[in-house]
DNA sequence: CTACCGGCTAGAGCACACTCAAGGTCAAGC
DNA sequence: GCTTGACCTTGAGTGTGCTCTAGCCGGTAG
């Protein structure tokens, strides 16, 4: 027992429902920031990991491009608050954009579906 | 001069702002149906063609897959308007329920955006 | 006649985001 | 001391959605 600090890949995989493969693969495309590791060379990850991957998970359902989460990870990792911010606002608003694009081809199917609707019996 | 009523694959992609390479490999994944040939096996487009290439914009920009795209067109070749109109639905509410997770992380993102606000001097 | 334009097919190549296989290390428990 | 399990690295393979190359044909203008 005792308060658990730190734990392996296979935990934050767990912990992240990822595999233990993609959480590999993150870190070695610059995703993840501030790993450690322990005297036998095994990744020691943190509460601050999973809600990192966690953050990753919102940024991805956004469509963040990968080679966009590095930048940002890489801006974490330095401490670049500034930049940070910069990066995060300028994909606020492509994702905003985006919202207002699929809203108007939602409108559009819409429109299809009640076309459709037009000639149903029921 | 007279009534154009049919134009070649180079007028199709000029107006639908696409390659002719990419027509080409969007009929030959199946998401183009009625396409007529003329004497010399060139392809041959109407309006009809724009306005359908226009609606795959719409489902591209919600995310529609290549596969169902040509699930959807498969429909439009053979009439089926009942099933065309289950797709159409069932892609409308995956759209509705994408759309609102994308709320949610833009939510999150929001609220970090805020943080780093709190601590800027302007 | 020949250059050019637009079109044709088959198939190779590419960017992205994983996903997994092969072969090995290392510590703990029996 | 041997097995088990978690971990390690390198690198190959996969699915999606294009994008382009090579090599060819056929009609028109100079």
């Amino acid at each position: 027992m005792g308060v658990e600090t730190s734990f392996g890949i296979g935990e934050l995989a767990r912990r992240t429902k990822r595999s233990v493969h993609t959480i590999r693969w993150y870190e070695a495309q610059g995703l993840i920031p501030r790993v450690e590791r322990d005297a036998g060379r095994r990744r020691q990850y943190t509460v601050w990991h999973v809600e990192w991957l966690n953050f990753l998970d919102r940024l991805k359902t956004t469509a963040m491009s990968v080679r966009d989460m590095k930048r940002y990870a890489a801006l974490i990792a330095r401490g670049e608050t500034g930049e940070q911010e910069a990066l995060l606002r300028a994909h606020r608003e492509s994702v905003a954009a985006r919202m207002r694009e699929m809203n108007e081809a939602l409108a559009l199917i819409d429109r299809k579906l009640k076309h459709y609707g037009r000639f149903r019996r029921t």
